[in-house]
DNA sequence: CGGCAGATACGCT
DNA sequence: GCGTATCTGCCGT
């Protein structure tokens, strides 16, 4: 496991998570999952919370790659993403959807008895199935309640690179990434 | 299955 | 004030 890896640039490092797995301990169960879908945010890009310069809620984003950058939106929502490099860049990637590998128990009784890929199929669900609030932004994910593993790469032909969702701002711009066929992305 | 409205609070202008 | 890196339920096809 190299976390140098995350030091490049998010649109290396968002398809480099695709494979990797998310492990959560929570209330003594131990949850995990594999990342089918993510999207890359650079501090250049309009569409990045970073792009207008270091505020309080932003400024893990700035900070060592190998965290995560967990907000707060519409009201009710968290998304969680790993802040990558390049070093000083406020540069993250998000993650849009995981597919469950251990405590789709758990999972399902958080998400209010869905399941399947409703369980995890979008970056506000898969924060809802894991326990993922505010609270752990900033936090390390190499050690502690939430955990990121870095697996082999993919290869290539199994990914699909396009435009992100859900943005009103540089929507042209290609970086979202996820596993071809898997059922667990969030939208074709 | 696709489109639309509503929920609901926070960060930033 | 206003817009939001979303989800859900409800409607129609």
């Amino acid at each position: 496991m190299d976390w140098r890896e995350l030091d490049e640039p998010a649109e290396q490092v968002a398809p480099r998570l695709l494979g990797c797995t998310l492990e959560r301990d929570l209330d003594g169960q131990l949850l995990r999952a594999r990342i089918v879908e993510t999207e890359a945010y650079m501090q250049t890009d309009a569409a990045s919370h970073s792009y207008r310069g270091r505020t309080p809620r932003t400024e893990v984003m700035f900070g060592p790659s190998g965290f995560s950058y967990v907000y707060f939106t519409y009201g009710m929502h968290y998304c969680m993403n790993v802040v990558c490099g390049p070093a000083g860049m406020g540069a993250a990637v998000l993650i849009r959807a995981v597919e469950p590998l251990a405590g789709q128990d758990v999972m399902q009784e958080r998400r209010g008895g869905r399941s399947g890929p409703e369980l995890t199929n979008g970056p506000a669900k898969l924060c809802q199935a894991l326990g993922v609030t505010r609270d752990l932004s900033g936090h390390d994910l190499r050690t502690g309640e939430l955990r990121l593993r870095l697996e082999p790469p993919l290869a290539a032909a199994a990914v699909v690179q396009t435009t992100r969702i859900g943005i009103s701002r540089a929507k042209d711009v290609p970086w979202r990434f996820y596993i071809r066929d898997s059922p667990y992305v969030s939208k074709l």
